[in-house]
RNA sequence: CGGGGUGUAGUUCAUCGGCAGAACGCUUGGUUUGGGACCAUGAUGUAGGAGGUUCAAUUCCUCUCACCCCGACCA
């Protein structure tokens, strides 16, 4: 390619807009250019590398025996429903209508799609297990893009669904999952880290994250030193403190409490500790419930795990009118101690308790009237919980649950996760079903598998960058040589240049050639450090019968024989 | 959706009631040529949009739209 008639150019200026370290290179280097919130044109050269992302994708997910295809962008939004996922999905779908009025979703992923795709054939159990994936643009109406290409609209996924007939053949399937993307994202250059997490709105039971350590990344997560534990921080699981738990339990006790609404109020008037508290949180969930979270006054309430234990998918918390009128409680005074009997008659409670509350003896709190407290409460005795479980957020310092050691608090970019979808899909879309050796219908054991192509990309300059541009790894970069002409108004020179662009590319080397004569050889090699093509290359009335070679990673130049270069770069 | 911010030339920004400006980029001509060189030259604007106040609005007010950052979501 001839830089002379490369589309665009490079430009000196920072655009005001981009504020990470991705988008302003990408940006000044001519790969992205926005067109609305969260959509870029990806120009030549981002294609290029955005291309070379996809190969690698595509060779590994062959090498595993999945098969690529595609589906439709436009899913029938029935699909949708017959999930229920059209009222519980995180991000906004886009809708659209066609003429005779049938309803589609912009597929943001394709799940049920490909159950719709596998259920039209009768399979059998021989024909499992299998495993589909395609490279297509999804759509996300998300509440706010973010970071350049960090978080977009409309990106191209890598998204992979196996069937399988067994738990035990889909755990197979997983780890042969996991395997190839830490090798796809090893061959990029990027150190993932496996990262249990959430699955949201996908479904199933546990899924992974594969992160990338950064500090731009949104994705937060706790893990050991030693590496032997990962958890985002929403599902991340710690061994609780155990407090005074021998201590007897004495009689409950109701006192006066002129404080204010704060935990801290509650340890100044009391004078006891902060863990000694009942800490108290109403929350409302999508159906209309009432969730009464309580947990020890030194943790905080994880809304993702309590989520998962009330079987909700979205929480607000109650207002202070409702904690009066409905609740007949108290803002800051709330206790589960005789709750459900003050409560207005059609207000459904659950009270759900945090294991905190077993290492804790005699705890204080709240008791439901203005300035009213009460000591020495005590968890079967004084209250009990609807639901008791783990509803605790994981905080930097907390004891590992595997005792790993101590958690570390970090955060980073998910380039990729897969999920374990088990019968969640199958089980509601009729008909999905394979018959098994005893000629009965059974349900797929099914798991999804995404990557994001375009944050991925990002992701490589983040990590790959100095002050003075990107520095692209080999297997990715757009060209692997960016060939320098100087002194081109030389014909001799220009001749030699044009040579080496031809034997170089004839070899099969992708070649940025910057034939321009006008910009000096300052402006040239700033560009070339800006676009950040591993070789760069410079023929100019100094390198004589030789070549000059420099790598972008590195600041040493050498002079070798072209012959050198090709068996080098072809290694 | 809540909070904060920005919209003026292709880009980055000045002007802050009184003729629309600079730098970079771009055109043309020339001098240069190993780290964004220099001289000259020319072109480029619905000041995001609508309304209002005013003799006069890019400037003040109201509304609106777009974009960016922080938060609730995710590849």
């Amino acid at each position: 390619m001839l830089y002379s008639k490369l589309f665009p150019k490079t430009i000196k200026e920072t655009p005001k807009d981009a504020s990470l370290t991705s988008h302003k290179l990408l940006y000044r280097g001519g790969f992205i250019r926005e067109s609305a919130a969260g959509r870029y044109y990806l120009l030549p050269l981002g294609i290029r590398v955005h291309q070379k992302i996809q190969k690698i994708i595509k060779e590994e997910m062959d090498k595993t025996g999945a098969q690529e295809m595609v589906t439709p962008v436009l899913h029938p939004k029935e699909l949708w429903k017959e999930t229920n996922r059209t009222s519980s999905v995180g991000f906004e779908l886009m809708s659209i209508k066609d003429r005779n009025e049938m309803e589609f979703v912009l597929g943001g992923t394709a799940e049920e799609m490909l159950v719709d795709l596998v259920r039209k054939f009768k399979l059998s159990y021989r024909d499992l297990p299998f495993n589909l994936y395609q490279f297509s643009t999804k759509f996300r109406d998300e509440l706010r893009a973010r970071g350049g290409l960090l978080r977009l609209r409309e990106f191209m996924m890598k998204d992979a669904y196996s069937f399988d007939a067994t738990e035990g053949d889909f755990k197979t399937e997983y780890e042969k999952m996991s395997k190839t993307y830490t090798e796809i994202f090893n061959r990029m250059g990027l150190k993932t880290i496996i990262v249990e997490s959430d699955n949201g709105y996908i479904g199933g039971e546990y899924c992974h994250e594969f992160v990338v350590e950064s500090e731009v990344g949104e994705s937060r997560f706790l893990m050991t030193e030693d590496g032997s534990y990962a958890a985002h921080e929403d599902v991340a699981k710690f061994s609780l403190e155990r407090k005074n738990v021998s201590e007897k339990e004495k009689p409950l006790e109701e006192v006066e409490a002129v404080r204010g609404t704060t935990m801290e109020d509650g340890v100044k008037l009391h004078n006891l500790p902060l863990w000694q508290q009942i800490k108290d949180v109403l929350f409302v969930d999508e159906k209309g419930r009432f969730i009464l979270s309580i947990i020890r006054g030194d943790y905080d309430v994880n809304e993702t795990k309590l989520l998962h234990l009330i079987k909700s998918y979205q929480l607000r918390h109650a207002t202070e009118e409702e904690i009066r009128e409905k609740i007949h409680s108290e803002p800051g005074f709330i206790s589960p101690v005789g709750i459900k009997d003050i409560i207005e008659k059609d207000v459904e409670l659950i009270i759900v308790a945090d294991d905190s509350l077993r290492t804790v003896k005699n705890a204080y709190g709240g008791a439901n009237k203005k300035h009213r407290d009460l000591l020495n409460m005590n968890i079967d005795r004084d209250y009990k919980a609807d639901i008791e479980g783990d509803i605790a957020l994981a905080r930097e310092g907390d004891l590992a649950a595997d005792g790993g050691g101590k958690l570390i608090a970090k955060k980073g970019i998910e380039v990729g996760n897969i999920f374990q979808l088990g019968f969640h899909y199958s089980s509601k879309m009729k008909g999905a079903n394979y018959i098994d050796k005893d000629g009965k219908e059974k349900p797929y054991y099914m798991g999804c598998y995404g990557i994001g192509l375009a944050r991925t990309l990002a992701t490589v300059v983040e990590v790959y960058n100095d002050e003075k541009g990107i520095v692209w790894p080999e297997s990715v970069a757009p060209y692997q040589v960016h060939l320098v002409g100087l002194d081109l108004s030389d014909k001799a020179v220009l001749e030699k240049a044009e040579q080496v662009y031809k034997i170089l590319t004839s070899h099969g080397i992708e070649v940025l050639f910057d034939d321009r004569i006008e910009p000096s050889a300052g402006e040239k090699f700033a560009d070339a450090d800006l676009i950040g093509i591993p070789y760069r290359v410079v023929i100019s009335k100094k390198t004589g019968a030789e070549i000059e070679v420099k790598k972008r990673s590195q600041k040493e130049t050498e002079f070798k024989k072209l012959e050198d270069l090709v068996k080098s770069i072809k290694e």
